[in-house]
DNA sequence: TAGGCCATGTAATGTGTTACATGATTAG
DNA sequence: CTAATCATGTAACACATTACATGGCCTA
Protein backbone atom coordinates (compact mmCIF):
# COMPACT_ATOMS: atom_id res chain seq x y z
CA UNK A 1 0.00 0.00 0.00
CA UNK A 2 1.26 3.42 -0.70
CA UNK A 3 -0.46 5.77 1.45
CA UNK A 4 1.51 3.94 4.68
CA UNK A 5 5.25 4.71 2.80
CA UNK A 6 3.62 8.17 1.81
CA UNK A 7 3.02 8.71 5.56
CA UNK A 8 6.18 7.07 6.39
CA UNK A 9 7.95 9.75 3.76
CA UNK A 10 6.37 12.29 5.55
CA UNK A 11 6.73 11.52 9.14
CA UNK A 12 10.64 12.22 8.60
CA UNK A 13 9.67 15.33 10.61
CA UNK A 14 7.28 14.38 13.39
CA UNK A 15 3.69 15.54 12.47
CA UNK A 16 0.07 14.79 13.90
CA UNK A 17 -2.74 13.30 11.52
CA UNK A 18 -4.14 16.68 10.75
CA UNK A 19 -1.43 17.99 10.06
CA UNK A 20 -0.47 15.20 7.61
CA UNK A 21 -3.68 16.16 5.85
CA UNK A 22 -2.35 19.72 5.20
CA UNK A 23 0.55 18.25 3.91
CA UNK A 24 -1.55 16.48 1.49
CA UNK A 25 -3.90 19.29 0.44
CA UNK A 26 -0.40 21.44 -0.38
CA UNK A 27 2.19 18.81 -1.91
CA UNK A 28 0.94 15.46 -2.13
CA UNK A 29 -2.38 15.73 -3.57
CA UNK A 30 -0.71 15.97 -7.19
CA UNK A 31 0.56 12.65 -7.13
CA UNK A 32 -2.10 11.06 -4.28
CA UNK A 33 -4.83 12.21 -2.46
CA UNK A 34 -5.79 10.86 0.88
CA UNK A 35 -9.26 11.96 3.32
CA UNK A 36 -8.75 12.36 6.70
CA UNK A 37 -10.54 9.20 7.61
CA UNK A 38 -8.28 7.57 5.83
CA UNK A 39 -5.17 8.92 7.32
CA UNK A 40 -6.40 8.47 11.06
CA UNK A 41 -7.09 4.50 10.77
CA UNK A 42 -3.71 4.13 8.76
CA UNK A 43 -1.61 6.19 11.48
CA UNK A 44 -3.46 3.42 14.10
CA UNK A 45 -1.97 0.35 12.12
CA UNK A 46 1.16 1.99 11.25
CA UNK A 47 1.88 1.88 15.34
CA UNK A 48 0.22 -1.27 15.98
CA UNK A 49 3.28 -2.63 13.24
CA UNK A 50 5.69 -0.48 15.32
CA UNK A 51 6.59 1.59 12.40
CA UNK A 52 5.49 4.69 13.99
CA UNK A 53 5.12 5.66 17.78
CA UNK A 54 2.51 8.93 18.88
CA UNK A 55 2.45 11.03 22.29
CA UNK A 56 -0.58 12.82 23.20
CA UNK A 57 0.08 16.76 23.52
CA UNK A 58 -1.65 20.08 24.42
CA UNK A 59 -2.34 22.20 21.38
CA UNK A 60 -1.73 26.12 21.60
CA UNK A 61 -5.03 25.95 19.21
CA UNK A 62 -7.42 23.57 19.98
CA UNK A 63 -7.84 20.10 21.06
CA UNK A 64 -4.86 17.80 22.26
CA UNK A 65 -3.05 16.76 19.68
CA UNK A 66 -1.37 12.78 18.77
CA UNK A 67 1.80 13.55 17.19
CA UNK A 68 3.03 10.81 15.82
CA UNK A 69 6.58 10.06 14.97
CA UNK A 70 8.88 7.55 12.82
CA UNK A 71 10.81 4.40 14.63
CA UNK A 72 13.70 2.71 13.07
CA UNK A 73 11.51 -0.10 11.61
CA UNK A 74 9.45 2.75 9.88
CA UNK A 75 12.44 4.04 8.81
CA UNK A 76 13.40 0.64 7.36
CA UNK A 77 10.35 0.26 5.74
CA UNK A 78 10.51 3.23 4.12
CA UNK A 79 13.77 2.39 2.67
CA UNK A 80 12.32 -0.84 1.87
CA UNK A 81 9.91 0.57 -0.68
CA UNK A 82 12.30 3.44 -2.21
CA UNK A 83 14.48 0.78 -2.79
CA UNK A 84 12.09 -1.66 -4.46
CA UNK A 85 12.16 0.15 -7.73
CA UNK A 86 9.40 2.07 -9.68
CA UNK A 87 6.19 1.02 -8.69
CA UNK A 88 4.34 0.77 -12.44
CA UNK A 89 1.58 -0.39 -14.22
CA UNK A 90 -1.18 1.02 -11.45
CA UNK A 91 -2.49 3.94 -13.30
CA UNK A 92 -5.79 4.36 -14.18
CA UNK A 93 -7.22 7.05 -16.24
CA UNK A 94 -10.85 6.90 -15.83
CA UNK A 95 -11.49 9.91 -18.26
CA UNK A 96 -9.92 7.76 -20.98
CA UNK A 97 -12.05 4.58 -20.24
CA UNK A 98 -15.08 7.44 -20.79
CA UNK A 99 -13.79 8.75 -24.32
CA UNK A 100 -12.89 5.11 -25.24
CA UNK A 101 -16.44 4.33 -24.80
CA UNK A 102 -18.15 7.62 -25.88
CA UNK A 103 -19.05 6.46 -29.89
CA UNK A 104 -21.46 5.01 -27.91
CA UNK A 105 -23.42 8.42 -27.43
CA UNK A 106 -23.41 8.69 -31.34
CA UNK A 107 -22.83 12.52 -30.99
CA UNK A 108 -19.65 14.00 -31.39
CA UNK A 109 -20.40 17.07 -30.46
CA UNK A 110 -20.73 15.36 -26.91
CA UNK A 111 -17.14 14.35 -27.34
CA UNK A 112 -16.13 17.48 -28.49
CA UNK A 113 -17.38 19.39 -25.02
CA UNK A 114 -16.04 16.09 -23.34
CA UNK A 115 -12.84 17.29 -24.63
CA UNK A 116 -13.49 20.95 -23.84
CA UNK A 117 -13.73 20.49 -20.29
CA UNK A 118 -11.13 17.80 -20.48
CA UNK A 119 -8.57 20.42 -22.06
CA UNK A 120 -9.76 23.16 -19.44
CA UNK A 121 -9.10 20.78 -16.27
CA UNK A 122 -5.48 20.40 -17.57
CA UNK A 123 -4.78 23.43 -18.41
CA UNK A 124 -5.22 25.19 -15.31
CA UNK A 125 -3.58 22.26 -13.51
CA UNK A 126 -0.58 22.65 -15.79
CA UNK A 127 -0.77 26.88 -14.89
CA UNK A 128 -0.65 25.96 -11.14
CA UNK A 129 2.52 23.37 -11.89
CA UNK A 130 4.17 26.34 -14.10
CA UNK A 131 3.26 29.00 -11.26
CA UNK A 132 4.88 26.49 -8.79
CA UNK A 133 8.27 25.78 -11.05
CA UNK A 134 8.11 29.76 -11.28
CA UNK A 135 8.30 30.61 -7.49
CA UNK A 136 10.78 28.27 -6.90
CA UNK A 137 13.28 28.63 -9.87
CA UNK A 138 13.06 32.52 -8.46
CA UNK A 139 14.19 31.50 -4.84
CA UNK A 140 16.85 29.17 -5.49
CA UNK A 141 17.72 29.22 -9.18
CA UNK A 142 17.19 27.79 -12.49
CA UNK A 143 20.51 24.88 -11.33
CA UNK A 144 18.10 21.99 -9.69
CA UNK A 145 21.42 20.47 -9.78
CA UNK A 146 22.60 22.74 -7.23
CA UNK A 147 19.48 22.73 -4.99
CA UNK A 148 19.35 20.75 -1.93
CA UNK A 149 18.71 16.81 -1.88
CA UNK A 150 15.14 16.92 -0.72
CA UNK A 151 15.01 20.07 -3.78
CA UNK A 152 16.35 18.34 -5.82
CA UNK A 153 14.24 15.30 -5.97
CA UNK A 154 11.21 17.64 -5.90
CA UNK A 155 12.05 19.59 -8.41
CA UNK A 156 12.40 16.47 -10.64
CA UNK A 157 9.06 15.80 -9.35
CA UNK A 158 7.53 18.76 -10.88
CA UNK A 159 9.02 18.70 -13.89
CA UNK A 160 7.07 15.55 -14.66
CA UNK A 161 4.08 16.95 -13.76
CA UNK A 162 4.75 19.74 -15.98
CA UNK A 163 6.23 17.31 -18.99
CA UNK A 164 3.21 15.11 -18.16
CA UNK A 165 0.53 17.34 -18.29
CA UNK A 166 1.24 19.64 -20.71
CA UNK A 167 1.72 16.74 -23.28
CA UNK A 168 -1.88 16.22 -22.32
CA UNK A 169 -3.14 19.46 -23.07
CA UNK A 170 -1.58 19.26 -26.45
CA UNK A 171 -3.38 15.90 -26.81
CA UNK A 172 -6.83 17.84 -26.93
CA UNK A 173 -5.68 20.46 -29.25
CA UNK A 174 -4.93 17.75 -31.28
CA UNK A 175 -7.72 15.86 -30.85
CA UNK A 176 -10.13 18.61 -30.81
CA UNK A 177 -8.75 19.84 -34.11
CA UNK A 178 -9.52 16.18 -35.69
CA UNK A 179 -13.08 16.60 -33.97
CA UNK A 180 -13.74 19.57 -35.82
CA UNK A 181 -12.02 18.30 -38.90
CA UNK A 182 -14.80 15.58 -38.89
CA UNK A 183 -17.49 17.64 -37.73
CA UNK A 184 -16.70 19.88 -40.89
CA UNK A 185 -16.77 16.97 -43.43
CA UNK A 186 -20.22 14.89 -41.30
CA UNK A 187 -21.84 17.71 -39.50
CA UNK A 188 -24.72 15.47 -37.98
CA UNK A 189 -23.65 12.72 -35.39
CA UNK A 190 -21.55 9.68 -36.08
CA UNK A 191 -19.80 7.50 -38.67
CA UNK A 192 -17.35 8.78 -40.87
CA UNK A 193 -16.79 7.69 -44.23
CA UNK A 194 -14.23 5.17 -44.22
CA UNK A 195 -14.00 1.81 -42.55
CA UNK A 196 -14.88 0.57 -39.20
CA UNK A 197 -11.40 0.13 -37.30
CA UNK A 198 -13.54 -1.74 -34.41
CA UNK A 199 -9.13 -2.57 -33.18
CA UNK A 200 -10.92 -3.41 -30.16
CA UNK A 201 -7.88 -5.73 -29.39
CA UNK A 202 -5.53 -2.90 -29.74
CA UNK A 203 -5.55 -0.44 -27.25
CA UNK A 204 -5.59 3.26 -25.76
CA UNK A 205 -3.66 5.20 -23.53
CA UNK B 1 -17.24 2.95 -9.62
CA UNK B 2 -15.85 2.90 -12.80
CA UNK B 3 -14.91 -0.11 -13.34
CA UNK B 4 -19.19 -1.26 -13.69
CA UNK B 5 -19.38 1.41 -16.27
CA UNK B 6 -16.02 0.08 -18.12
CA UNK B 7 -17.69 -3.45 -17.99
CA UNK B 8 -21.06 -1.77 -19.13
CA UNK B 9 -19.20 -0.42 -22.64
CA UNK B 10 -17.68 -3.66 -22.96
CA UNK B 11 -21.17 -5.16 -23.17
CA UNK B 12 -22.67 -3.40 -26.15
CA UNK B 13 -21.75 -6.96 -27.12
CA UNK B 14 -22.70 -9.80 -25.09
CA UNK B 15 -19.76 -11.93 -23.24
CA UNK B 16 -18.92 -14.23 -20.67
CA UNK B 17 -16.53 -12.52 -17.67
CA UNK B 18 -13.83 -14.53 -19.04
CA UNK B 19 -14.27 -12.91 -22.21
CA UNK B 20 -14.47 -9.42 -20.57
CA UNK B 21 -11.42 -10.79 -18.65
CA UNK B 22 -9.55 -10.93 -22.10
CA UNK B 23 -10.92 -7.63 -22.85
CA UNK B 24 -8.92 -6.45 -20.71
CA UNK B 25 -5.95 -7.94 -21.19
CA UNK B 26 -6.19 -6.72 -25.05
CA UNK B 27 -7.22 -3.09 -25.20
CA UNK B 28 -8.34 -1.58 -21.86
CA UNK B 29 -5.54 -2.55 -19.78
CA UNK B 30 -4.07 0.53 -20.67
CA UNK B 31 -6.09 2.69 -18.68
CA UNK B 32 -7.60 0.50 -16.56
CA UNK B 33 -6.66 -3.22 -14.72
CA UNK B 34 -9.20 -5.82 -13.43
CA UNK B 35 -8.81 -9.19 -12.78
CA UNK B 36 -11.24 -12.05 -12.89
CA UNK B 37 -12.32 -12.41 -9.63
CA UNK B 38 -13.15 -8.64 -9.46
CA UNK B 39 -14.94 -9.44 -12.65
CA UNK B 40 -17.08 -12.48 -11.87
CA UNK B 41 -18.80 -10.17 -8.34
CA UNK B 42 -19.42 -7.08 -10.05
CA UNK B 43 -21.03 -8.81 -13.51
CA UNK B 44 -23.32 -10.08 -10.59
CA UNK B 45 -23.98 -7.07 -8.80
CA UNK B 46 -25.13 -5.62 -12.06
CA UNK B 47 -27.19 -8.38 -12.89
CA UNK B 48 -29.25 -7.81 -9.67
CA UNK B 49 -29.37 -3.93 -10.26
CA UNK B 50 -30.81 -4.92 -13.88
CA UNK B 51 -28.29 -3.19 -15.66
CA UNK B 52 -27.43 -6.65 -16.87
CA UNK B 53 -29.18 -10.27 -18.02
CA UNK B 54 -27.68 -13.27 -18.12
CA UNK B 55 -28.33 -16.85 -20.21
CA UNK B 56 -26.30 -20.09 -19.73
CA UNK B 57 -25.01 -21.27 -22.82
CA UNK B 58 -22.97 -24.62 -23.47
CA UNK B 59 -19.75 -23.68 -24.85
CA UNK B 60 -17.69 -25.39 -27.77
CA UNK B 61 -14.68 -25.80 -25.57
CA UNK B 62 -14.87 -26.04 -22.33
CA UNK B 63 -17.64 -25.65 -19.51
CA UNK B 64 -20.93 -23.82 -19.86
CA UNK B 65 -20.78 -20.41 -20.66
CA UNK B 66 -22.42 -17.59 -18.78
CA UNK B 67 -23.22 -14.68 -21.38
CA UNK B 68 -23.95 -11.34 -20.11
CA UNK B 69 -26.23 -8.89 -22.28
CA UNK B 70 -26.88 -4.93 -21.80
CA UNK B 71 -30.27 -3.78 -20.49
CA UNK B 72 -31.95 -0.59 -21.53
CA UNK B 73 -31.35 0.40 -17.91
CA UNK B 74 -27.49 -0.73 -18.33
CA UNK B 75 -27.69 1.47 -21.33
CA UNK B 76 -29.00 4.24 -19.95
CA UNK B 77 -26.56 4.22 -17.31
CA UNK B 78 -23.88 4.26 -19.85
CA UNK B 79 -24.93 7.16 -21.13
CA UNK B 80 -25.59 8.86 -18.12
CA UNK B 81 -21.87 8.43 -17.13
CA UNK B 82 -20.69 9.36 -20.68
CA UNK B 83 -22.24 12.58 -19.98
CA UNK B 84 -21.30 12.94 -16.76
CA UNK B 85 -18.38 15.05 -17.79
CA UNK B 86 -14.17 13.95 -17.40
CA UNK B 87 -13.71 12.18 -14.30
CA UNK B 88 -10.59 13.47 -13.15
CA UNK B 89 -8.28 14.54 -9.89
CA UNK B 90 -8.51 10.93 -9.12
CA UNK B 91 -4.68 9.80 -10.57
CA UNK B 92 -2.34 8.58 -8.54
CA UNK B 93 1.43 8.20 -9.39
CA UNK B 94 2.94 5.88 -6.70
CA UNK B 95 6.47 5.97 -8.66
CA UNK B 96 6.25 10.00 -8.07
CA UNK B 97 5.95 9.60 -4.56
CA UNK B 98 8.88 7.29 -4.17
CA UNK B 99 10.93 9.93 -6.13
CA UNK B 100 9.70 12.32 -4.01
CA UNK B 101 10.99 10.51 -0.61
CA UNK B 102 14.06 9.14 -2.28
CA UNK B 103 16.01 11.79 -0.91
CA UNK B 104 15.86 10.13 2.00
CA UNK B 105 18.38 7.13 0.68
CA UNK B 106 21.05 9.29 0.66
CA UNK B 107 22.85 8.07 -2.30
CA UNK B 108 21.92 10.17 -5.86
CA UNK B 109 23.00 6.73 -7.40
CA UNK B 110 20.01 5.17 -6.35
CA UNK B 111 18.22 7.98 -7.86
CA UNK B 112 19.97 6.99 -11.15
CA UNK B 113 18.87 3.64 -10.78
CA UNK B 114 15.21 4.13 -10.62
CA UNK B 115 15.22 6.53 -13.10
CA UNK B 116 17.14 4.39 -15.48
CA UNK B 117 14.47 1.16 -14.55
CA UNK B 118 11.49 3.87 -14.88
CA UNK B 119 12.77 4.72 -18.18
CA UNK B 120 13.33 1.92 -19.37
CA UNK B 121 9.68 0.61 -18.19
CA UNK B 122 8.16 3.71 -19.84
CA UNK B 123 9.87 3.46 -23.36
CA UNK B 124 8.98 -0.23 -24.10
CA UNK B 125 4.96 1.12 -23.03
CA UNK B 126 6.17 3.86 -25.37
CA UNK B 127 6.94 1.03 -28.35
CA UNK B 128 3.84 -0.97 -28.14
CA UNK B 129 1.91 2.08 -27.85
CA UNK B 130 4.04 3.31 -31.42
CA UNK B 131 3.81 -0.33 -32.81
CA UNK B 132 -0.47 0.14 -32.46
CA UNK B 133 -0.51 3.07 -34.15
CA UNK B 134 1.48 1.83 -36.42
CA UNK B 135 -0.74 -0.90 -37.42
CA UNK B 136 -3.83 1.11 -37.02
CA UNK B 137 -2.66 3.07 -39.99
CA UNK B 138 -1.47 0.99 -42.31
CA UNK B 139 -5.20 -0.92 -42.04
CA UNK B 140 -7.00 2.38 -41.79
CA UNK B 141 -5.02 5.08 -43.54
CA UNK B 142 -3.67 8.10 -41.35
CA UNK B 143 -6.29 10.55 -41.12
CA UNK B 144 -8.33 9.02 -38.35
CA UNK B 145 -11.55 11.76 -38.73
CA UNK B 146 -12.27 9.34 -41.79
CA UNK B 147 -12.26 6.01 -39.40
CA UNK B 148 -15.93 4.37 -37.87
CA UNK B 149 -16.71 6.06 -34.76
CA UNK B 150 -15.36 3.37 -32.24
CA UNK B 151 -12.13 3.83 -34.12
CA UNK B 152 -12.02 7.61 -34.01
CA UNK B 153 -12.67 7.33 -29.90
CA UNK B 154 -10.18 4.66 -29.82
CA UNK B 155 -7.59 6.29 -32.11
CA UNK B 156 -8.20 9.67 -30.08
CA UNK B 157 -7.42 7.40 -26.82
CA UNK B 158 -4.22 5.66 -28.24
CA UNK B 159 -2.48 9.58 -29.14
CA UNK B 160 -3.02 10.48 -25.48
CA UNK B 161 -1.07 7.55 -24.63
CA UNK B 162 1.66 8.47 -27.03
CA UNK B 163 1.71 11.85 -26.19
CA UNK B 164 1.93 11.38 -22.17
CA UNK B 165 4.24 7.91 -22.00
CA UNK B 166 6.52 10.38 -25.01
CA UNK B 167 6.40 13.24 -22.62
CA UNK B 168 7.15 10.85 -19.23
CA UNK B 169 10.43 9.03 -21.67
CA UNK B 170 11.48 12.53 -22.35
CA UNK B 171 10.97 13.77 -18.66
CA UNK B 172 13.79 11.16 -17.56
CA UNK B 173 16.07 11.72 -20.33
CA UNK B 174 16.09 15.24 -18.84
CA UNK B 175 16.08 14.32 -14.96
CA UNK B 176 18.78 11.47 -15.83
CA UNK B 177 20.94 14.28 -17.45
CA UNK B 178 20.28 16.81 -14.46
CA UNK B 179 21.83 13.79 -11.82
CA UNK B 180 24.59 12.92 -13.94
CA UNK B 181 25.60 17.22 -13.77
CA UNK B 182 24.89 16.40 -10.26
CA UNK B 183 26.79 13.42 -9.61
CA UNK B 184 30.00 15.15 -11.34
CA UNK B 185 29.95 17.68 -9.19
CA UNK B 186 29.77 16.08 -5.67
CA UNK B 187 30.39 12.34 -7.03
CA UNK B 188 29.21 11.00 -3.10
CA UNK B 189 25.94 11.21 -1.75
CA UNK B 190 24.17 13.90 -1.47
CA UNK B 191 24.31 17.91 -0.55
CA UNK B 192 24.46 19.75 -3.28
CA UNK B 193 26.52 23.22 -2.77
CA UNK B 194 22.98 25.20 -3.16
CA UNK B 195 20.57 26.16 -0.53
CA UNK B 196 17.91 23.35 0.89
CA UNK B 197 14.97 24.50 -1.23
CA UNK B 198 12.65 22.27 0.80
CA UNK B 199 9.57 23.52 -0.71
CA UNK B 200 7.62 20.93 1.21
CA UNK B 201 4.61 23.61 1.05
CA UNK B 202 5.51 23.21 -2.94
CA UNK B 203 4.74 19.88 -5.03
CA UNK B 204 5.41 17.85 -8.04
CA UNK B 205 3.23 16.06 -10.97
C1' DT C 1 -22.99 35.03 16.82
C1' DA C 2 -21.65 32.67 12.84
C1' DG C 3 -18.36 30.47 10.35
C1' DG C 4 -13.86 28.64 9.86
C1' DC C 5 -9.99 26.28 11.53
C1' DC C 6 -7.94 23.07 14.83
C1' DA C 7 -8.27 18.31 16.12
C1' DT C 8 -9.94 13.82 16.95
C1' DG C 9 -12.11 9.78 15.53
C1' DT C 10 -16.04 5.77 14.17
C1' DA C 11 -19.39 3.30 11.07
C1' DA C 12 -21.07 1.81 6.98
C1' DT C 13 -20.32 0.89 2.61
C1' DG C 14 -17.88 0.27 -1.59
C1' DT C 15 -13.91 -1.31 -4.25
C1' DG C 16 -9.92 -4.12 -5.28
C1' DT C 17 -6.31 -7.88 -4.61
C1' DT C 18 -4.60 -12.40 -3.55
C1' DA C 19 -5.22 -16.88 -2.66
C1' DC C 20 -7.99 -20.81 -2.99
C1' DA C 21 -10.89 -24.30 -5.40
C1' DT C 22 -12.68 -26.95 -9.41
C1' DG C 23 -12.90 -29.21 -13.72
C1' DA C 24 -13.38 -30.07 -19.05
C1' DT C 25 -11.16 -29.82 -23.62
C1' DT C 26 -7.48 -29.41 -26.76
C1' DA C 27 -2.88 -29.00 -28.73
C1' DG C 28 1.75 -30.52 -28.53
C1' DC D 1 0.62 -37.23 -20.55
C1' DT D 2 1.23 -32.49 -19.77
C1' DA D 3 0.40 -27.84 -20.20
C1' DA D 4 -2.45 -24.20 -21.83
C1' DT D 5 -6.85 -22.41 -22.52
C1' DC D 6 -11.67 -22.26 -21.42
C1' DA D 7 -14.72 -21.31 -17.69
C1' DT D 8 -16.68 -20.62 -13.24
C1' DG D 9 -16.62 -18.87 -8.79
C1' DT D 10 -15.66 -18.08 -3.16
C1' DA D 11 -13.11 -16.31 0.97
C1' DA D 12 -10.24 -13.42 3.30
C1' DC D 13 -8.17 -9.48 3.49
C1' DA D 14 -6.67 -4.77 2.23
C1' DC D 15 -7.71 -0.28 0.96
C1' DA D 16 -10.74 3.93 0.16
C1' DT D 17 -14.86 6.97 0.39
C1' DT D 18 -18.73 9.09 2.52
C1' DA D 19 -21.28 10.21 6.19
C1' DC D 20 -21.60 10.80 10.95
C1' DA D 21 -20.19 12.72 15.53
C1' DT D 22 -17.89 16.00 18.72
C1' DG D 23 -16.16 20.22 20.52
C1' DG D 24 -12.97 24.28 21.68
C1' DC D 25 -10.90 28.57 20.04
C1' DC D 26 -10.50 32.55 17.11
C1' DT D 27 -11.86 36.05 13.86
C1' DA D 28 -15.10 38.90 11.45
Amino acid sequence: MSLEHILLGLLREPATGYDLKNAFSESVRHFWSAELSQIYPTLKRLEQRRMLRSRVEPSPKGPNRRVYTLTDEGRTELLRWLHSGPAVGTERFAYLAQLYFMDAIGDLRETRAFMTALRDHLSSWLAQLRAVERDVIAAYGDAPERYGDAGFHRFAALRMGIHSVGSKVAWCDETLAAIDRRLASAPRAGAGSGGEPDHRKEFPS
